[in-house]
DNA sequence: TTGCTCCTCACGTCACGTGAGGTGGC
DNA sequence: TTGCTCCTCACGTCACGTGAGGTGGC
């Protein structure tokens, strides 16, 4: 073991002499320091800390109980909520890498007869959405999420989220059109909410217009653009209708 | 901040494209990525681990959850366990430095009226004596010490200590014989169980017959060296004593 | 020219663990 | 000669943080 040379080179416990063979010759009060070093340090002391109290011959402060106590009292408090979060997590079909508060959506979707090819490409979406929409839309994106994953919908959003994922290049416009109308009438309420939002980023080093852009060229098939675009109309000529009434949404954004 | 390339390092996640001006140019596909470990890891998992989650496509295996979830349990266990020590410390007078179990022990001798300095050489003590008996022995020796601190002894234990603190050459051989008397009675019972004890050391570099013979050079004066030779005699006498009787306490020590 | 963002080394963190290679007395 | 204990570098651990010094486009 290297502790005591560890000790040494820190300062926190003195060379001793050498005896004729060059080996280390510690005497009792080497002996005591190191014992006394080695209970601090089992009572978590950091070795600047030991090295401090060890230093100051009165009884350490209150302080530095508090200090520790504290710090400990922190730590349970958030190994418990990382416990609940498992548990959670485990409840609901373990999606680790989703938010857990929307975890159960997407168990649901899943138990509703969505593929697994679908829902993995869903929780991407979810991922993305969750960062551009940050923090302060986490609620809520989570309520939309707990409407479309309510009992009398979950099986017509996971049919459409289904047909959505299937859409490829010898999809007939018929579908496309079915398809899009279907959406529009599932999402239309929510996507035009979500669009009043534009709070919350983050520091990944990507220019967020780019972000939905690209976004849309990487994983969606022509026929998947075409239903979206066709969407984006939808939802644009229902703006302009709103636009002829009173907007009291966008306020209290900034 | 660096997190990305130290992703990239590892191997946890591939290099993006550069741009022509040489920064790195991630897609969408990166940044769900991103976002999948940043999660992973707040939930606790390593590096590797998350890589090993992410490789393998299908959800977590329940033993993932269930090896944090153990681990995040034992570590509470442990934090609570180190709380109730720094309280029961702290409820004792506050010596960090001393085995909890005797630290009560010693506060009763402070408010007994032992002065500080003769206090600080008792803990020295305190310190070897555990060190030289080892976790078999401490419960004894716990015993011991809440044996010697009882309410009717520890005024006398307090002054004895005090008076052998005190021992320098100025003392006169009436005193030393006095307290020798004194400590033979006190310490009499004790020490004749406390040499049927020979377990437990540790891998501190120090031949074991020497700490105790350096101890008692280079901690006592003269005239405590006395007091002990003294003591040691009365101690011989009573073990030929109890050598015509039968020996029951010596077994099952091996 | 000044700011700003991004770049690449490369060392620091915390308390040691773990070899690699050597020595001295039995 | 073989074992054993101790010695001294010196790199590794874990997940980055933090400068140092430079670049390219406004």
């Amino acid at each position: 073991m290297r502790t005591l040379r560890h000790y040494h080179q820190i300062g926190l416990l003195a060379e001793p002499a050498r005896s004729s063979n060059g080996y280390r010759d510690y005497d009792t009060h080497a002996l005591v320091r190191v014992l006394r070093i080695r209970r601090l340090a089992a009572l978590g002391f950091s070795l600047p800390q030991i090295a401090a109290i060890l230093d100051g011959n009165d009884p350490p402060s209150d302080a530095v109980f508090d200090a520790l106590d504290t710090e400990y009292a922190a730590q349970i408090e958030h190994l418990t909520r990382q416990r609940e979060l498992l548990a959670h997590l485990r409840r609901y079909g373990a999606f680790p890498d989703l938010p857990p508060e929307i975890a159960a959506f997407h168990s649901v979707l899943r138990d509703s007869g969505l593929p697994a090819g679908a829902a993995a490409t869903d929780r991407d979406h979810t991922l993305l959405l969750m960062h551009l929409i940050g923090p302060e839309g986490k609620d809520y994106l989570t309520s939309i999420y707990e409407l479309l994953s309510r009992p009398d919908r979950a099986s017509a959003v996971a049919a459409a989220l289904t047909a959505w994922a299937s859409l490829d290049g010898e999809s007939t416009s018929d579908e496309i059109m079915h398809l899009a109308d279907e959406l529009i009438d599932l999402f239309l309420p929510v996507i035009a909410e979500l669009a009043a939002l534009t709070t919350g980023l983050a520091d990944f080093p990507m220019a967020r217009e780019r972000i939905f852009q690209q976004h849309t060229t990487n994983y969606l098939t022509p026929a998947q653009q075409t239903v979206l675009d066709k969407v984006r109309a939808g939802l644009a000529h229902s703006a302009d209708v709103a636009q002829r009434r009173p907007q009291h949404d966008a306020e209290g954004q900034q």
